[in-house]
DNA sequence: CAAGTTCCTTCGGCTATCTAACTAATAGAG
DNA sequence: CTCTATTAGTTAGATAGCCGAAGGAACTTG
């Protein structure tokens, strides 16, 4: 086995940790993934257009349409027409939607949190360093990465 | 921005490429990300049976089921009744499912590897050491994970 | 041999996603 | 100011992936 495959195979597990996570953490909220997703965008600022989450997700206007409809479904948020343009709607935080939010369990974040916490300085730099320099390789550099550790939104031609 | 933001960011730029690479794999072999990953396994030895998909997509049987239907339909492989014990199907590569594998566009990996080679030896030795590290921080050390850069084993394309 | 177990498939039902077509509203060119 | 083009969003119809439950066929075990 090459030095390669081992690199691979790291990455490769880094890669199925964050899909476990993204299914526990939909078991555990009651939404999908990309529902999640979704919410989280919303609650960057409180609100965002339809256009919007799509551009960040990387999927079509439709399929955020759908999306929102669930989410309106669970009242995690709601859909108020803009006041400054009338052909835009604004997809709007609830109470509940926030709740569910700072509910969420992100115990892998916190769980990678906490051992990347404890590492001494050098060593984060490093960690950080060489995740960049590896970004680099496959060629991901001009990609909207958010600081959350999520699935879902995978950006198309 | 803080150090562990600056290493989830990373990490999030890695899995992108990743699942834009599935994308593109997908457009131009003619097949999903899912089903290219079955097929993926099963090339590895020339057959496997649905059982064994399953667990290593990590996904039902049911779904295996589906999805190597739509691989004998393109004739990619063939389904033969176990010798041994004939509960069991043995998924069989065809040779245009060799052509298929052979011939799958594995930019991602080439470009990686290219890159990686590039280096020099300690420089690969330290990256997977800290790949490795970061798994082991996500808490994915008992992944089955194969040294082939794929998604597909989401549950969400 | 009968009962339980295993392997696979079938069935019904989700979710995510797309494209194309449609509505409503704004922006721009005359 | 009006007509047209563009933009935002939704709706409709389709495909893919996924699951759990149920069922049939073939092993295993007592």
């Amino acid at each position: 086995m090459s030095r390669i495959d081992d690199s691979l195979i790291a990455l490769r597990r880094i890669m199925r940790a964050t899909e476990l996570y993204g299914k526990e953490l939909a078991q555990a909220a009651g939404l999908t993934a990309a529902q999640f997703r979704a919410l989280q965008i919303v609650g960057e600022k409180g609100w965002e257009t339809p256009k919007a989450i799509a551009a960040r997700m990387g999927v079509s206007q439709a399929t955020i349409t759908t999306l929102v409809d669930k989410l309106v479904r669970r009242e995690l948020v709601t859909r108020e027409p803009s006041q400054i343009d009338r052909r835009q709607t604004n997809v709007t935080l609830s109470p509940i939607g926030r709740q569910v939010l700072d509910d969420a369990p992100d115990a892998l974040q916190q769980k990678y949190a906490r051992a990347f916490e404890d590492l001494s300085d050098w060593e984060q730099a490093q960690i950080i360093a060489t995740l960049e320099r590896v970004a680099s390789m496959l060629d991901a550099e001009d990609i909207d990465a958010s600081p959350v550790l999520t699935m879902g939104d995978i950006k198309r031609h």
